[in-house]
Formats: structure tokens, sequence, C-alpha cells
DNA sequence: TATGAATGAGGATTCATTCAT
DNA sequence: AATGAATGAATCCTCATTCAT
């Protein structure tokens, strides 16, 4: 009733305790976290977050469904706001758009996503998500390449190098996020990964 | 008691334990990974390997230089070999040799590598290793930028791109590494890569 | 907010709560039962044992107080009622019959005391009322020897399996109670341990 | 190869951790005891048990299985010792002996099994092995009540209520075991037991 | 007064490291 | 020199207890 005086906690705790869990994992790997740490984060006791999440694994795969998911929501945004696409490369740049307003927003997130490759935690449900999320940037290549905008090869291959370039970007940019670049330096990243998927005039 | 029946070992354990460790780090994360483990995958008892290394993080900084080192020799080696270079495109096609070379032989060292970026374990000697790694490719990046061939902004931004599409398309190949693709699939993404770096016509 | 629907509970709430605790110690143990499992079953909330007793420990004291003076109450009715006994085997009767009284109302008291025998939480009041109880249990069986009805040997040691006798039956029956048996089963079981007393002829 | 100077553990690691299990469970309750209370009893370090059994729980079967298995195989020789019986009295005499011989050996093993009825932790397997011996022990009633040498009624009834005798009868004489007790004393504990069960002339 | 979400001390379990063989 | 059983500090998780509502 009366606004909490100690903070904006409340509601959500679970959702405070996802935002926690993320960015520890982010800085410190899924297997290298304490549960004590994300309690910390989340400035709550250790035992609140098994009010919420039954087990360390249980969160892992909670955040990571949690982090897949809002890029995924963010990506179909992108894509979709502003009416019908006139080209790959405005797709691309819609792409890209969602990208960076995701990661503006959720750095970590992006950053915890990136770690998950080999991961001995994340249940076949987690899977299935990442799962759809290369689906739909599949898709996008291969509408590209069906219009001749895209270079060939498989598109799972341009897919994961055009993603690990972006990766790379982040991890140039540190937890500041692309808000420290200038727009300018922004456009040429952006440029740089299009020339990566965009098909060459001669060779 | 009786001499190990499968030789081949001997004198070097300490390499055959670092060949182990990276590749039980890369699979399942330095801090996901316990000593017996390591053990198990170097056909040792866990006692040994605590005779050639005093901890497991002085294994995984050994591991790590281990890696970099043989990432940057490669590099250097690849970049003298065949005399100089006459263009920064030629010199970017051995620079890929370099790194595929290495990859085929040490494709978990690579993987490895890239997850160390939150690191915790690591001493100031492997960091220093890895930004002399930076350095190197640094300065590629910079004289191509001079000799007009490399688009222009931050050196260790386009570093970071290039390396993280690099990593994508390890990833993408996965375990098999890149002899999985066709010579002709691999030119695709070299191509892809440079022009990632390369300046465009106009703009 | 809205007075409780189901009344009946009211004023001794704390009796309600001996009983629940009563119920689930005697199926899960004392230190087995968890105190939101004591709430549930009494219906209440967690916080709300609390304002009755002040810890566990105190609530288990108390039960077991309860369980334990109500034997002995019961015991006490039993021989009083009906007058002066006039022989040992007519007490032995009004005894089991306050035994079974008291286990058909509380069967799973009786299997709660039976539990403590090498109890950690028992206050020297809970400990100086099992005594009081052994005491007048004792008192029979050596009236018993005197008048030559009951066998020799240490009384304690006889009560005590006579009791065990007992508890084994309560066992055997499980929660059902004793009314599970027809009058003629319980007339024999009753027979059956009046003969473990039972002085015997020649020998 | 050189006799321990230390203890006599060593060889039997297991067995130790067992018996030291039973020790502590008898005195405490598996519930109520902790992990470090059985290591310190078996002069182990905590970590040692989790070599020889996954889990407490996994711990608290095998104690369970191994002091029902033994009283069931000490029953067994009692009664096949000595060529066939002649009566049913006489393979009383036995199986009393095999018992006492049992709870000399094993006091806190015949305690905690005592303990074992609400067991929330007994797996099938250790409930099996429990139906086993109450099986057996009903087979010597019914061909007792054949003989006519048993009262009528339930066979386990009966069972249950001359076990609860006994242990009855062990509890009173503590952790000393029966070997506290006078031959005599002994002797006419027995005597009583069997009163119990022995099918009586008249009424 | 009753509640149950939140808490952190305590208990179960793991794992880097030692050391007797 | 190599081993792996033993160890206990560090981790995950539980549960008695509190307290704001």
């Amino acid at each position: 009733m009366t606004p909490k005086p100690d903070s904006s906690r409340r509601g959500d705790l679970a959702q405070t305790l996802l935002d926690a869990a993320i960015d520890v994992f982010a800085e410190r790997t899924y297997e290298g976290t304490q549960m004590p740490a994300v309690a910390q984060r989340a400035q709550v006791g250790v035992g609140t977050i098994y009010r919420y999440f039954p087990s360390k694994e249980a969160l892992g795969n909670a955040a990571f469904q949690y982090a897949k998911g809002g890029l995924l929501a963010e990506y179909r945004a992108a894509v979709a706001e502003g009416g019908p696409t006139t080209s790959t490369r405005e797709e691309f740049s819609r792409l890209w758009r969602g990208f960076a307003r995701y990661t503006a927003a959720h750095h970590n997130a992006f950053v915890f996503l990136e770690h998950q490759q080999h991961d001995t935690f994340l249940a076949p449900e987690s899977q299935a998500l990442a799962a759809e999320l290369d689906a739909f940037a599949a898709d996008f290549i291969l509408s590209g390449q069906l219009s001749g905008e895209i270079r060939d090869g498989d598109p799972k291959l341009l897919i994961s190098m055009a993603l690990g370039a972006f990766a790379g970007l982040l991890k140039h940019v540190g937890p500041g996020g692309l808000a420290t670049l200038t727009p300018d330096q922004l456009a040429q990243a952006e440029q740089a990964v299009w020339a990566l998927l965009h098909r060459e005039a001669s060779a």
C-alpha cells in the first residue's frame, strides 16, 4: 500500500532474481557463480532464491530462457515494425537495431547467452528455445540468398559468423554497451557486418 | 609397477596433461571441470597432475599460456612464411591459414581461449600474453588501414569483430574442426571475414 | 479478515496445535518433522504456532507432556473406577481398558511416546512426568508380586516387557487403532499380556 | 603389508561406516543424526562416507538392510543348529538364543531396527527384507498353533507382541545389553515371553 | 490476531588437495 | 615416480524463526 521504503523490489522478486542471476552469470560464468553471490546481487537472502527456483540449475535455465526469449521477441518486434521490408539490407538494418536495443537494455544477458555453448546444465526446453532463435535467423539469411543479396553458403554458418562478429563488437565495448560508441562508429560496425553477409559484385 | 604399456607418453607427461586440461576445460568450462576429469582424460591418477602443476589454478594458467602462445607462434610463422607480403589481403590470407592450421591441431584450445574473458583465475602473466596477441593483431589492422585496404575504425574493434566471426565459424563446425568444410566453403568463409575488414569502394 | 468458516477451533488453538503436532511427530519423528508440516496439519499458518509455543522444542515438550499426562490420567481413572479392586487380575483388566480407551482416542500419541527414549529435546520436566508414569506402573507390578499373582523379577523389567507387548499390538493394528480388532481378539491379546506377567503354577 | 599403526580399520571401511551409522542412528534417530556425527564415530572425515555411500539416505538403507539381514541370518542359524526340533517350546528357545546372541553383538542394531516403523527413508528393497523376516517369524507361530502349543490368533499380531516384549526387555537393560542380566533373570524373561505365546490349559 | 514471505544458520554433499603406499 | 583413498573447506540447499502486513 505504502511504497516500499527500502527499494523498488516487490511484486516480482522472481524477475529481480533472474536479472541478478544473469548479471552474475555473465560476469563469472554459471559454474563459477555461487548462490550467495546471486543473492547478494539481488539484495536478498540465499534462502529466498529457493522460494522461487528449486535449484541452481533451474535458476540457470530460467535465466537462459528469459534471456533467449527476450532476444527473440526483440528480434521479431524489430522485423515487424515499420511495415513490410523492401530489401534484405533494410531488414538487416532492422535486425541490427533490434539487437542494439536488446543489448542496450540487457548487455549482460547477451554475454551470458554467448557463454552457453558447451553447457552442461541446459535442459531440453532451453535448447529448444535456442534452436527456435537459430531457425528464425536462418530464415532471414535464406530469403536474402534467394533475392541474391546475401552471399552463398550454409545459412547457419553465415549466421554463426555474423553473430560472432556482433558478439565481438559487444566484447570490445565492454559493460558500457553500444552506447559507448558514436552513432558514426555504430553505423560503421553495422556496415562491416553487413559486408560479411552481402554478396559481392564479382569476386 | 609394470611400465606403461601405452608408451608414447614419457618425459612430457606435462604436455599430455596440458592437452587433456584444454580439452576438458573447453568442453566444460574451467570452473565446471573437476581435477579427476582432467586426470581421466590424460589417463593418469589425480595425484600425478600435482606432480607437474601445483594447483588447478596453475594448470589453468599453464593451459591458457600454452594455448595462447601456440596461437601467437602459429600466427607469426604464418606471416613470416613465403617471404615479404605484397598486400594486406595476402597477409590476411596467411593469417587465416595460420588460424586454420592452429585450430586444426588444437580445436579445443581455441574454444578454451574464447571462454576466457571474465576470468577469475588468470594470472597477470597470462593476461600479458593475451595482450601481446592483441597487439600483434592490431598492428596488422593498422598497417592495412594505412595502405587503404582496411576500413576505418578502431583497430581493436575490428579485430574483435573479425575474431568473433572466426569464433562463430568454429562454433558452427563444432568439434570436427575446419576439416569438416570443403576447401570451397572454407574459401568462402575467408572471403566473408575479409569483406568485414575490407574498405569498400564508395560507402 | 473474514471469520474462519470452519469454527470449532477458537480459544484452544493451542490444543489443536498439540494434536496436530502429535500426529505428525508420530508419523515422521520429532526431528523429521518440519514446522510447516505441523502448521498444515493444524490448518494454520506457520507463524501462528509461534504465538502459542516459543519454539519447536517447546512444542515437542508440550506435546510429550500432554500425551504422557493424558495417559497417566486415563490410567488413574481406569484404576479408580468401579471401586476397590479385588484382585491383581482385575486391576490389570482395568489398566488394559484404560490403555485401550486412551489409545482409541489418541493412537498417535502413544506411538509418539514410544519413540521417545533417546530423546535429545526432552526437558527435565518431561522426563519427570515419564518417571511418574513408570513409578505408577511399577507399583502395580510390585503389589501383584506381593500377592503372588505376578511372576518374580525386577518390576521395571516386567513393565517394560508388558508395555513393549502392548506397543507391538498397536504397531500391528496400525493407524486404525484397536478398533480394528474384534472384542474377542482384543480379549485374547489382553490375556496374552496377562500371561506374560502372571506367575505360573509350577515352573 | 605392515600392520596399520593407527587402528584396526582398513579393508572394510564400508563395514566400519555401517557399524558407526547404526550406533549413532540408534542413539539419535536417523533424522536426528548429522553426517559429521557418523564420520566422527567412524573416525573418518565426512567426505569419506560419500566414497562408500552416495547419500545419507543410501547409508540409512544400507544400515537397515545390514542389521535386518544379520538378524534374519542369526535367526535361521539358531533354528538350524542342534538338528530337528522336537517341540515348539524348544524351537522358541533356539530363537530366543538367536536373538540374544544377535543383540549381544549388535545391541544398537536392534534398537535401530525398532525405530523404523514410520520410516520416511526406507527403500522398497529395505521393506522387502523386513517383510521376509516377518514371514519367517509368522511361520514359526503358525506351526506352533497347528501343534497346539501356541495360542490362537493372528500370527502377525502375536509376533508383533512377542517382539515388542523382547524390545521392551532390551530397552530396559539399556546399552549394556542382555549381558547385564543374570542367567536366571534371562531365563525368567524368556519364560515370560513364552507365556505370552503359549496356549493356556483351560482359559 | 493470524499470516506466510523472507532470512541465514546449519546440514548434506562436492571436490581440490594431500600422502601413505 | 605414480597413484587414488582419505580429507575437510567450500558449496548447495533446508528449515526454524521472524516480522511486516
